[in-house]
RNA sequence: UCCUGCUUAGCUCAGUUGGUUAGAGCAUCUGACUGUUAAUCAGAGGGUCUCUGGUUCAAGUCCAGAAGCAGGAGCCA
């Protein structure tokens, strides 16, 4: 058997005139001649020709949408418009039909809703395809840029004890008789008689055992998969996601922040360059959904524009403070077109206000910092103003908040004092707070969503479409 | 979880003030054509109108409940 040429390879290759096998599914037969073949490499199908008249008619019919194919033939220049090169066909073996009467992919556009449903199949789509291209990009762009900083790739558990950061609702671990679970005396189960001996949870961050490497590795980041078990019902929500977690030893906020401004702009640029193809094919899906909105609701920048704008320019940084005033005294909230008017100092800024700063103001990715204490997770460090903590939202268009983070409140007093007022047991956290009574230093990381990385590369519209098997509310299927 | 809207053929949708046999485009199948690019042309098949209950002589259409989906909000990454 011959060795498989992909059909990327071909494609973008100077040559011509020659043999090669290639493999992979059709996307369509046109005119009992031509074969579109694709293969996964890129969005890109090849173009095979048979020669109808002198082909068996019971392999003809067998060529149908979906079917899997190898074909070995001749790579010459095309003949008709669309491809430069196109396959003479000389030999076709069928190796896995598609009954075209049940297949559910048509050679037509599909909602995003219907492929949802069929998300087994989706991948043979142009807009899944150059989708997870994508997302294999930019996770890869994610480790060579801690890697080329020296930064250790630390495994954090997915199976944790600790419930008190406060992150949200846990799904928990347990292998006790759901029926007839063990009871205490007071009717509460006894996790005791667990497999772990205690309660146990899916994790909803890695933070803290980030903290615990990067006091002694100095620099670390975490990749892998996160849950939470919030009943989210939103286009920016999973139960079950991908986070990247660096934390830093000696670093403050500013370096924090040029640490994941750098990341951001590092991954979208991969992408620029690796996936030309895919991206331009994803610019073009999102201009022809945005001419199907009134003109009022259409963004002022395409996909590439906006991408390209990202890397070129400095994100904008200010204080929380700072965004309250600028929020006051725009016209929006004069003419109170926001739905919740800022009215003073303290509280959290809602997902219109955000966007109002990122999408009307600045028009630019803007990072957001020191906010209310109170507002904000006890392991951030206070300020010396006792209202606010060092903590920075990066906020991007269309997206909201892609990452959180902040430098570590590194002294032990202050900490245990804040753990007090949030009502966080300290006892559970005793090897969190070692490393505040053992060798402490100042230090800061952050959360980035890989989804919503993805999301806003791609330009898609819902993060249920930017990962694989998506797991949210009333939905594991696959 | 809350608010709003939607659910009719494989897909995307139309369906009038409740009234005969529920339609279109695409897809599929059959035939024709054969350098096509969402091929084209002709024909055919394809429906538990989301589910449950109610009102009515009569319900795809009106009412109630449930489920799912979408958009927005909250929680956040």
């Amino acid at each position: 058997m011959s060795k498989r040429t992909k059909i990327a390879a071909i494609i973008s290759s100077e040559k011509a005139n020659y043999e090669a096998t290639v493999k992979g599914w059709v996307r369509t037969f046109r005119n009992n001649q031509f074969i579109a073949l694709n293969d996964g490499s890129t969005n890109n199908n090849l173009q095979c020709v048979v020669d109808f008249q002198n082909t068996d008619e019971a392999v003809l019919k067998r060529i149908t949408t979906g079917a899997a194919l190898s074909l070995v033939g001749e790579i010459i220049p095309s003949q008709g418009k669309g491809q430069k090169y196109e396959m003479k066909v000389s030999t076709i073996e069928i190796l896995g039909d598609s009954d075209a009467e049940k297949y559910p992919l048509q050679p037509k556009k599909h909602s995003l809703e219907f492929l949802r449903e069929i998300a087994h199949l989706r991948f043979r789509t142009n807009t899944f395809g150059a989708v997870n291209r994508v997302r294999n990009t930019l996770a890869y762009a994610i480790h060579e840029y801690f890697q080329q900083q020296g930064f250790v790739y630390l495994h954090t558990p997915i199976i944790t004890a600790s419930d008190a950061e406060g992150a949200g609702q846990m799904f928990s671990v347990s292998v006790l008789d759901k029926i007839n679970p063990p009871k205490n005396e007071d009717g509460t189960i006894n996790y005791k008689e667990d497999f772990f001996g205690r309660s146990t949870n899916l994790t909803v961050s890695g933070q803290l055992e980030a903290e615990l490497g990067a006091m002694a590795l100095s620099e670390v980041y975490t990749f892998g998969p996160t849950f939470r078990a919030e009943n989210s019902n939103t286009t920016r929500h999973l139960a079950e996601f991908w986070m990247i977690e660096p934390e830093v030893a000696f670093n403050d906020l500013h370096d924090n922040m040029d640490l994941a401004e750098g990341l951001l702009k590092f991954c979208i640029q991969q992408a620029l360059s690796k996936n030309a193809d895919d991206l331009e094919f994803l610019n073009q899906r999102l201009a022809e959904e945005e001419n199907q909105k009134p003109t009022a609701e259409r963004s002022e920048l395409g996909l590439l524009q906006r991408l390209n704008f990202c890397v070129e320019n400095d994100f904008v940084r200010l204080t929380y403070t700072e965004a309250i005033d600028i929020l006051k005294d725009s016209n929006h909230n004069k003419k109170k077109k926001f739905q919740y008017l800022i009215e003073g100092w303290g509280v959290d800024l809602q997902s219109e206000h955000e966007r109002y700063l990122v999408e009307k103001h600045f028009k630019k990715p803007v990072i957001l910092t020191d906010y209310p204490k109170d507002i904000k997770a006890f392991y951030m460090r206070q300020n010396d103003d006792g209202k606010t903590v060092r903590a920075m939202d990066i906020l991007f268009p269309g997206i909201g908040e892609i990452v959180g983070g902040s430098q570590r409140e590194e002294r032990l007093e202050l900490l245990e004092n804040r753990m007090d007022e949030m009502h966080i047991p300290k006892e559970e956290m005793y090897w969190y707070l070692d490393t505040r009574r053992f060798g402490t230093c100042p230090h800061a990381g952050f959360g980035l969503g890989f989804e919503r990385l993805v999301l806003f590369v791609t330009g898609m519209g819902n993060i249920r479409d930017v990962i694989p098997f998506p797991r949210f509310p009333k939905s594991a299927e696959f």
